[in-house]
Order: C-alpha cells, then sequence, then structure tokens
DNA sequence: CTTGACCTTGTCACCGGCGTCAACCTTTAC
DNA sequence: GTAAAGGTTGACGCCGGTGACAAGGTCAAG
C-alpha cells in the first residue's frame, strides 16, 4: 500500500509517517515512479508507535518496541529493551507525580499567604 | 541600579532581564548613554517573576502579579486576576496529576499485557 | 593609550512532533 | 486535454525561556 492508505488505516497523517522515516522508525520500499510501499507489518508498527505516544511515549522511547516487533515478536513490549523502557517510563511518571504534589503544595501555599482567604473560597 | 546590577541581586541573568522586558514584563528607563536603568521597586517585581516561575508559572501567567504590585498592593497576589490565575493554575495542576495517574495505570496495563510477569519483578 | 568590565542590539540555536506551505511529478477518470 | 487526487522533497513555523554568539559603544583605572 501506498502513504495515504497507510495514513488511513493507522489515524496518522503522511506528514507524520514521513517524519518517522526520516527519523528510522519506519522503512519503506520505493516503487518505480518513486512512490513509498508498505505491507502489513507497517500497519502494525505504526499502530505500536502511536499506541505507545497515546501514553505518553517519545518516539526514541518507541524505537525498541519497533525493532522487537522487527526481530518477529508477537509484541513490542516482550524485548527486554523495551522492559526497560516501561520502568523508565513507569519510574518517570512517577516522578511527575511527586514534582506536582510538591507544586501544587507550594503554589497553594503562596496563594495562601498572598491572598489570605482566598483559597477557603475556592 | 544597572541591568548587571539587577542581575546580580535577583539572580537572573541579563539576558533573560532583556527578554522580560522585550516581554513588557519589566520596564527600564535609559541614562544618557543607553544604558537601562532600575530602581527598587524593579527587584520586588523580578523576585516575584522568579517565584512564580519556580512553581511552574510562564510568563505571561506572572502578568497580572506584575501589574498588580504596579498598581501598589503589598503583595502581587491579591488582586483579583492573579487570584484567577492561582486557580487556574491549581486546577491545571490537579488536572496533570489526573492525567498523570490515569497514564501511570495505562502505562502499566500495556506493560503487564505485553509481558506478563515482568511488573511484578520490578 | 590600552585593557577590561560593563553596556547595547540583533541573530541563531535548542527541544519534539509535526502543520503547512511551495513547487513539482504521476496516475486515473472524464 | 484537463482536472482531481494522489505522490515527492525541502523548508519555515511553532511553543518558552533562555544560552551563546557577533559587533559594536562607554567608562574608569593603570
Amino acid at each position: 500500500m501506498r502513504i495515504g492508505e497507510l495514513a488511513r488505516r493507522t489515524g496518522v497523517s503522511t506528514r507524520a509517517l514521513r517524519y518517522y522515516e526520516q527519523r528510522g522508525l519506519i522503512r519503506s520500499r520505493r516503487s518505480a515512479n518513486g512512490y513509498r510501499e508498505y505491507d502489513e507489518s507497517d500497519v502494525r508498527i505504526v499502530s505500536e508507535i502511536r499506541e505507545l505516544m497515546a501514553v505518553g511515549f517519545t518516539l526514541e522511547d518507541a524505537r525498541p518496541f519497533v525493532d522487537c516487533l522487527r526481530s518477529g515478536h508477537p509484541s513490542g513490549g516482550s524485548c527486554p529493551e523495551s522492559v526497560a523502557v516501561y520502568r523508565r517510563k513507569l519510574a518517570d511518571i512517577d516522578r511527575q507525580i511527586r514534582d506536582l504534589l510538591a507544586r501544587r503544595s507550594e503554589v497553594a501555599a503562596q496563594f495562601a499567604e498572598a491572598c489570605p482567604g482566598c483559597l477557603s473560597r475556592a
């Protein structure tokens, strides 16, 4: 299939697909006229990427998952490198949550100090 | 005082101070040679900005606080516009925390599905 | 006179993930 | 023939908050 169909089937823009290719996440054969050609496995790969991005992974984070799928694994998350990314991401999220909780109380404290009584009326 | 002293006293780079001026957050008189001239109230304003940025406010978020100080209030956070920003920021943070918690469980769920047994061994 | 510490404006670069042109080629349908 | 609907590459823009340059002007001390 060509890029437009891949885009439709995965819900990703053609621009994004070309960007993923430029970043080395997906590959394409070229037909005689220069058009990119994809197959079913590419649909799977792009879907994996989007699933990961949907939960806050970056493209670089997704790379080990793509490699894992390409190496024949049925799931992109079952290779050691992917597992490491999962663990790192969970740790990142936990840290972000801790930071936000701390920030929340700092903001609330500043607010209370700057405007006594305001918070209780919130 | 000139920009270098203001920078030293507030712990902000001269680059940042010029940027704040460009964004309209601080003002300066110019002496005969073109140098920026500041007074004590500017120290207070820049400090306020940094305090807010330290808890995750953007420069735009800080604007009402600066206006509030300029209008004579002893605290930048006591004007209605500032209070609105405080409330909005607290709501933002709460939403971010909720999003992160949701994301955390999504990631954990994906992880569990992609690699059964991995999570428990984390 | 020179050095060095200050100041000025203006510009590019960065980070990610594209959107959105521009300018052009290919293929199909009418 | 031509228009529409694909495709191609390349490049700029965005968001925020600077860092780091360039290429100068100013001023006090030695």
